[in-house]
DNA sequence: GATGAATGAGGATTCATTCAT
DNA sequence: AATGAATGAATCCTCATTCAT
């Protein structure tokens, strides 16, 4: 796992070097190699593509991440640390009632911008979660989040906004589910449905949906 | 699932002796390849393991289904036949509220215990619906769902129980959503969250929150 | 393994053709690999090689002998049966003594004109015996042998010309000994003490005195 | 095996602390190597894992042996003068009759305590002699042999206990055969024979044997 | 309809070796 | 002397698919 190294080390010292060369190396590979997961799923992917795309040699790519599986988990890793990171910036509203509602649309937001994060995470559970059972749970850290939703909750019932007895995370799953769905089904839907649920103006109105519901759900 | 026709053929009639061990070699090969995908991925399943399991010949699994892909689109085609041959035996009760309610649950419990079809659903979607694309729609056949949504909707609204104004098939998806992230995305859950959704109690307490949520939704 | 079918089965029935063909396609491909075996060890051979020598499809290796491990092992197994095969044909004397001479003739003479046979055991051993592990003992037969060795030590004793109280089977292996090692290590012998143990005139010194050796070892 | 020269070195010497280091770093790798070769052939045998055990980098390999075969050329020739040392060492008893017994002892006894000797000799062999011949005669060294075999049977001539007209190598060729393949085989002729040769008391047998087999060659 | 034999095109992984520092 | 990064060429094995019967 990467790890930004905090200590600067003298500019033009060969450990240096050498470490900025295998940093951007291993940038370049893990970036093709979730381009390669997404477009092509786990077993459609070949070693040969990602280091053609990457620019490298083929075995250079087993040098740094030993095996296909092992390259896969940390590109996983990586999509799960970006999203946490991504959340952590957010400015939520002191309003529970408009956080609630910012939540909702950041979500939805975040999965129809970053449908690869979807398309990893629905590869994962076809393959029965073996990857990200490997992965510190530390690195997949969904603390934040949780911190985020039980914030926003306590403040509402506190200030009698929102009804009490709801589990924060139970509460996230169910908005995660309706924004989710819109994503990682959308091609069957197309076809069963006719109704292409990425347009923008079904969007628009999933995302109404999605607010009105959880808003719904938790009024008294 | 092509069930086998009961249709009693004439006794000792080749013709009719061969069309039907025909017809119990496609079943025994699709029910085969079913078992495959599911446990094992389109990529990760092997025709060779196909044809090992429905104990015949590869070569009579080209002749049957031309391609794997082909192959997979019937049991594709299959799955979702099937999921509507449930739905059509459903009985709904004629109180919309209570209707809904049943909907929500039946949902729910179909893709809990069928989660061969999410699964297959998940790696058509991964496939960005290539194959679900070539399935005639009838064969898809979402209508009697729809029109169980729009009748029961429609009734509740008249009823006064329901508010007006909402998409039936937009309700569907977000109902289908609630159920369906249960589903999918069982294992990475269970992992980042340490929450397996699949245990009877949580099952519980999410079918609970599902009425809820889409009961509220309709409220006026 | 393959075993003469004993059944004679219709000629140019289809069972019949594919048997002869399937026969052939074993036969050419494990000539092929019993000649790269003994001219690149085991390594060094590459199933390419073997598939390209027996003008077969690599593939086609696979489905007859599954791994490059398998292969070595049936044309390991092999050349002990064609040892065994030319042994049972041998007419020794009735004649102790010569018998014996003949004994260590043949054996001379079969390791020198069958350097393959000890490549692959030299292999084999190299390998600490996990091939040949795995091969039936029957097949490997030093059956007749042992029996050969027997009768002629037996008889040689009952007649008053060899001591009594010699194994049989320690006067083969260290018969087997003064023969191998002509053939084992000609190279290293050859390098080391400038003398080509396999020339004519040397072969001929080796078995005057390996038999003078035997005969000494059995002299009372 | 090259032993660290013990004459002291001025204390503080850049150079010689570096020539030191030199020489420990190359015996860390002919050991390493010596190991790997012997434990799964040259073919076998990574240049990676040498350096791994050898604790040193890989490249580091190369700039001391520049390639693989050049290395396990230096392991070999390493070998043949270890062996060689050994033999100087020994004091051979006044007795020819003795003096030869011994010499069966010793070699037996050496064969089999320095198994990785016959394996690496083995190796050799199947790789027709290309390391070997490449390796200065006086390296090899089997001249203290041939003076030993040279003393003790013309002793043994001139005191009127052994045959005259025996070729001395000849005669330690026929010696060193019967000690040879009881190590050499041991694998495969435990199988078919199902006969442990490298047992403690299979060994004293063989031992006796083979000192028998010896003097009753050499006898008037 | 059914089968066993055969094939061409990969695909993951390894390895001896070289380069830059 | 010593190292970590990088590479080109294989190598074993697999698989979807076709052929001959």
């Amino acid at each position: 796992m990467v790890s930004i190294s905090p200590s600067p080390a003298p500019a033009g010292s060969a450990e240096n070097l050498n470490g900025l060369r295998t940093r951007r190396t291993r940038d370049k590979i893990l970036a093709a190699a979730k381009l390669e997961f997404v477009a092509r799923g786990l077993e459609g992917t070949t070693m040969e593509s990602i280091a053609r795309i990457a620019k490298v040699n083929k075995a250079l790519v087993y040098r740094h991440f030993t095996s296909k599986s092992l390259l896969f988990q940390e590109v996983l890793a990586n999509s799960y640390r970006e999203m946490r990171a991504r959340e952590a910036e957010l400015g939520y509203s002191g309003d529970p009632v408009v956080a609630l509602d910012q939540l909702c649309a950041f979500t939805l937001e975040y999965y129809v911008s970053n449908p690869e994060f979807l398309i990893l995470v629905g590869i994962e559970n076809l393959h029965k979660g073996e990857h990200i059972r490997r992965i510190p749970l530390e690195d997949l850290g969904v603390g934040s989040l949780l911190r985020i939703m039980d914030t926003v909750y306590d403040r509402g019932v506190v200030e009698g906004r929102f009804r009490p007895g709801v589990d924060p995370v139970e509460l996230w799953l169910l908005l995660s589910s309706l924004c989710w769905f819109t994503v990682a089904t959308s091609y069957t839907v197309d076809v069963t449905f006719g109704r292409n649920m990425l347009s923008p103006e079904e969007l628009a109105t999933r995302r109404d949906n999605i607010q009105e519901m959880v808003r719904r759900f938790l009024q008294k």
